[in-house]
DNA sequence: CCCTTAGTAATGTCCGACAAACGTACAGAG
DNA sequence: CTCTGTACGTTTGTCGGACATTACTAAGGG
């Protein structure tokens, strides 16, 4: 019974508590329900849908994971947009789990972070300079202590510029650039990690080039801070050659050490 | 009470269910549990944890709506990663409800585009440029029987321009531009929709661009196929400024043509 | 060896129940 | 009069059990 008329169609059945979801999302979607608006109580949803309590929170559950419902408190249910936080943690949840490379990330990064620096450049308010004028100094006093050798300085090396470049972002005011790039800083510049170690002035021209960039920004010249960060991604690079960490490889790979033995689950 | 030392930490109380899924989601995380991998059954799995069966399924439509696990069958629930189609999708919706402008998409676009036009040109195996082939086959077809006055033409036409930025990107084989691209990608081309009716001559261009960037491709010049999508996202806007469309106003606003009394939930 | 068929087991859904917490209303203290 | 404390009803989170449907499995027949 191989062909008769029909090509494999999922078909696959619509559980009551995926209609729940799906409902109260395409209410959603199309404006009926709007951002901020509270959601009736589970007991009550339930006999407005002709569903099982159970069902309505399994439905629930899923709208709350996609972000688009939110617990104001532990008994308001309201409508919300998807938090970009979110998003970006998920996707860098799922490039770290395809195992992506240094270049692809690399590669990717390089287009996003000048225009993102030059958008900051154009932008950018007082606020948004304040903020990169903080972080850049808790940089300099994570750098220094690195310097004095202190152990765990280049973990927040690694957020702080992580973060910064967040802020950078957040300064051009261009969402979708946001949300476009930010998972894959969140995994570049964790790779970072690894390379304070091994190249000791690596902090040292990064607080230079933030510099710089922060310097371009608040001038309003989208130009220089354009340039600023391609090199700073460039020197980002340059590092890890020299330092010999190979680009085609998993920025983070999943069993470092391999699989512990044991500890299994199914027991 | 406005400052006593605290800064409003959350401590948000963890329940049961959400036990559940951030174990699970450990364990996949660090390699424990690795994709393809089945997990046991919801009975077997609730006395592993010792919480009941409701409490076990809610923590797994968690991790199922974030596609750290998929159904390989009804029946076998199975560790996966989540696919870039469904981010995407999550994305896109997260950008349309922030109601992103057209221009912040199109800037974020003329930067990961020519990009993906350039990965493509030096990556693209022969795969995937027989899929271009195909799309671009079906494009023309569509931008007949769209000249010879079809009416749902245009909705084809944009479903083909996105499917055809998504084939370039995906044969640049770099997965975090996949990834960031997609969402943007998808929203943008979407606005061609509003742009097709009152720009007769757009379909036309578009396929001599798509033509242009194919030949590129194929002829492995990764330059001019970058200069070709240049062009092509160019064109865009320019088509959209001379529709008299406006750039700075949400693409796809949440609420076309006002919200309709009545219908309200919660009766 | 392939196909059919019966049996088993798992999921989806429902029902009912209860403790803990949250919100609110009200009474009392400052 | 405002603030604090208490009592109450309500809602959520979790539990236990139950059942129909339907995948999988394995025995049986061709």
């Amino acid at each position: 019974m191989a062909a008769m008329g029909l090509d494999a169609k999922p078909l696959q059945v619509a559980h009551a508590y995926q209609m729940v979801s799906a409902e109260l999302e395409a209410r959603i979607l199309d404006g009926r329900l709007r951002p901020g608006e509270q959601l009736p109580g589970e007991v009550e949803m339930a006999s407005l849908f002709g569903v099982n309590r159970s069902t309505i929170r399994e439905g629930i559950r899923k709208l709350e994971t996609e972000g688009l419902v939110r617990r104001a408190s532990p008994r308001k249910l309201v409508v919300s947009i998807p938090r970009s936080r979110d998003l970006a943690t998920r996707s860098s949840r799922a490039l770290r789990l395809l195992e992506v490379t240094f270049d692809e990330l690399w590669t990717t990064a390089i287009a996003t972070e000048p225009l993102a620096a030059e958008l900051a450049a154009r932008n950018a308010d007082a606020e948004d300079i304040a903020r990169l004028d903080a972080n850049h100094a808790r940089l300099k006093a994570a750098t220094a202590s690195a310097e004095a050798g202190a152990p765990d300085a280049g973990g927040e090396i690694v957020a702080l510029d992580t973060q910064f470049h967040s802020l950078v972002a957040a300064a051009g005011k261009n969402r979708a650039l946001m949300l476009a790039r930010e998972p894959v800083g969140f995994l570049l510049y964790s790779g970072m990690e690894a390379l304070v170690p091994r190249l000791p002035q690596a902090p040292g021209r990064q607080v230079d080039a933030h510099a710089g960039m922060i310097e371009a920004i608040r001038a309003g010249d989208p130009a220089r801070a354009g340039d600023w960060m391609r090199k700073h991604i460039r020197d980002f690079r340059r590092g890890y050659e020299m330092a010999g960490l190979p680009m085609d490889v998993p920025i983070a790979p999943l069993v470092p050490g391999g699989a512990r033995p044991g500890a299994e689950p199914k027991a």
